[in-house]
DNA sequence: TATGCGATATTCT
DNA sequence: GAATATCGCATAG
């Protein structure tokens, strides 16, 4: 753990040119990845241990009836945020995948929290660790993540981007996603096997 | 540990 | 009106 806290200073910006384009190797690749999020002098970062991919095409995803202004994001090239509100309590955070003019992304569902963890109880309202990042809702709400950070650019320098891993991922597992209704079983939700932040069944 | 339910905003029908 | 890529609290076992 002093390890990760360490090197998280190091990490490096991961370019556009290194995403895999398909939604569903994207979500496999960004586990262990980091995510850094930056609140004025502030910095917070994870370690991202689990995701959920929902390619172009996909029923349960947003982007399957076309293109909205709420989704309009989903849209763009890979590698952007793309934030929306839901269930009148929760933000969500996605990585957008494929080509730009193709709707997909990876659903950003759990982080081990590295740095800035003092800043992010204060968010959750909790001082729990295991419990600050453990679920989309508890993801966004831990790293200050609303409508303002949809379109992000994270592979810029920024307020959000996404960085390197700070050490090696042991091993990865797939199961079904979490909370859809259609579609329920396709095999992309992945998760770092063993990983106590990973949120929902940690087994499958 | 598992299941159930209310809260609450935005979008779509 | 209904549905929703959820959370936190309650209750039961």
């Amino acid at each position: 753990m002093q390890t990760a806290f360490h090197l998280a200073h190091e990490v490096q910006r991961l370019s556009r040119a290194s995403l895999p384009s398909d939604a569903a190797e994207l979500a496999r690749y960004l586990i262990g990845k980091t995510v850094v999020r930056k609140i004025g002098r502030s910095r917070m970062s994870g370690r991202i241990v689990e995701t959920e991919a929902y390619p172009s095409g996909d029923r349960s995803g947003h982007a399957y009836r076309g293109r909205t202004v709420s989704n309009q994001t989903l849209f763009m090239d890979k590698g952007f945020a793309y934030v929306y509100f839901i269930y009148g309590t929760s933000y969500m955070l996605n990585v957008t995948a494929e080509e730009p003019g193709v709707g997909a992304g990876v659903l950003l569902r759990a982080i081990e929290p590295l740095e800035g963890i003092n800043l992010m109880e204060r968010l959750r309202k909790t001082d729990e660790l295991r419990d600050l990042a453990r679920g989309p809702g508890r993801l966004a709400a831990a790293l200050q993540i609303d409508k303002r950070l949809d379109g992000v650019d994270l592979c810029a320098d920024g307020l959000l981007w996404l960085g390197s891993a700070v050490r090696e991922t042991a091993y990865i597992r797939k199961t079904v996603r979490v909370g859809i209704s259609h579609e329920v079983g396709r095999l992309l939700r992945f998760f770092e096997v063993g990983s106590p932040f990973v949120s929902a069944p940690s087994t499958g």
